[in-house]
DNA sequence: CGCCTTTGACCTGCGC
DNA sequence: GCGCAGGTCAAAGGCG
């Protein structure tokens, strides 16, 4: 099982426990995990061995999909009434602020593989969400991002890319993205601060609809993500799988701008997931959505 | 023409 | 206090 797959499981967790983000739904606490799952893979070590243990994790994860079956019975009837179904999906990591500004908790293996030991630059209301996505999923997001910057991130060969929301002025809303440093077809995105406006604002362009923007956008968009960029030149993925990375994504760039009608999407959307199998089984198929639709935060774009 | 990306410079917080 | 690294700014140029 690969790396982003674990996170699609533990994403499940968030699903059931998700609250609300201001378009970013899905919000999971680090203190949530139940004990019981820590102590599988803690050896009474502390709290920052065990984060760093996370990627060991990944391994064990068919046990920790009972434990989150047991987490979701309880939850079960809140699926069926009130839950949106953008929080059934969406792929959402979160670290607490709380975690963020303690050093302990916060030490975690990072994308670049390499132990964050120092706490985030953080601002008051610093939330933080971390989704990793395909790059099928690159562009789901209904937002307008506007980048504003990019660095070279020490210990990975990829540089990061900042965005801040330019669906409405003066957002704070930001977002970086980077490559995973072991999968270079995942892509980490970390949301900070939160939207001050409502999603859908008309005057402004959306993501969902508009990128990529255009193929050459995508394609140095693509190239600024890989190693041979100017940021960052030692080692990493070969000229030809860039290639065919790009190709795909301007396969999918194509896709995005199907439109799905509004009377193909009238099914009650409470009675996709009966089960966790079910919805273990749908996360999975996402990118299969993807294909299909775009993404599937497009799809349920067109609910709200 | 408006919005976007690029990119070097600058700012800020942390560890030593 | 200094250096490092992450994060942000802003000017310049490109794209649609």
């Amino acid at each position: 099982m690969d790396e982003f797959t674990f996170f699609e499981d533990w994403d499940l967790q968030a699903i059931v426990r998700g609250s609300s983000y201001e378009g970013i739904p899905a919000v999971t606490m680090m203190e949530d995990i139940p004990q019981s799952i820590f102590s599988q893979f803690s050896s009474g070590t502390e709290q920052d061995d065990l984060l760093c243990s996370f990627p060991a994790m990944i391994e064990q994860t068919t046990t920790v999909l009972d434990e989150l079956e047991e987490l979701y019975k309880p939850f079960h009837p809140v699926l069926h009434g009130t839950l949106s179904t953008q929080t059934i999906v969406t792929s959402t990591i979160s670290v607490p602020r709380e975690a963020q500004e303690s050093e302990k908790l916060l030490t975690f293996q990072d994308s670049a593989g390499a132990k964050c030991k120092r706490p985030s630059k953080k601002k008051k209301n610093n939330k933080r969400i971390v989704k990793q996505v395909t790059q099928n999923n690159l562009c789901s997001d209904t937002w307008a991002w506007r980048k504003y910057g990019q660095k070279p991130i020490k210990g990975s060969p990829y540089p990061r890319s900042y965005y801040r929301c330019s669906s409405s002025k003066g957002c704070s809303a930001r977002k970086h993205v980077e490559r995973s440093c072991s999968d270079p077809g995942v892509f980490i995105i970390t949301y900070t601060s939160e939207h001050n406006h409502p999603d859908h604002n008309p005057t402004r362009r959306k993501n969902k609809l508009k990128l990529p923007t255009s193929p050459k956008r995508v394609k140095k968009a693509i190239e600024n993500c890989s190693p041979n960029s100017k940021v960052i030149q030692n080692g990493g993925m070969k000229k030809e799988e860039d290639d065919q990375q790009l190709n795909k994504l301007l396969e999918d760039g194509h896709e995005t701008r199907h439109v799905m009608p509004d009377t193909q999407m009238g099914l009650d959307a409470y009675e996709w997931f009966p089960s966790i199998e079910e919805l273990d089984g749908l996360l999975n198929q996402e990118v299969e959505l993807a294909s299909d639709f775009g993404s599937v935060d497009q799809i349920f774009g067109y609910f709200s």
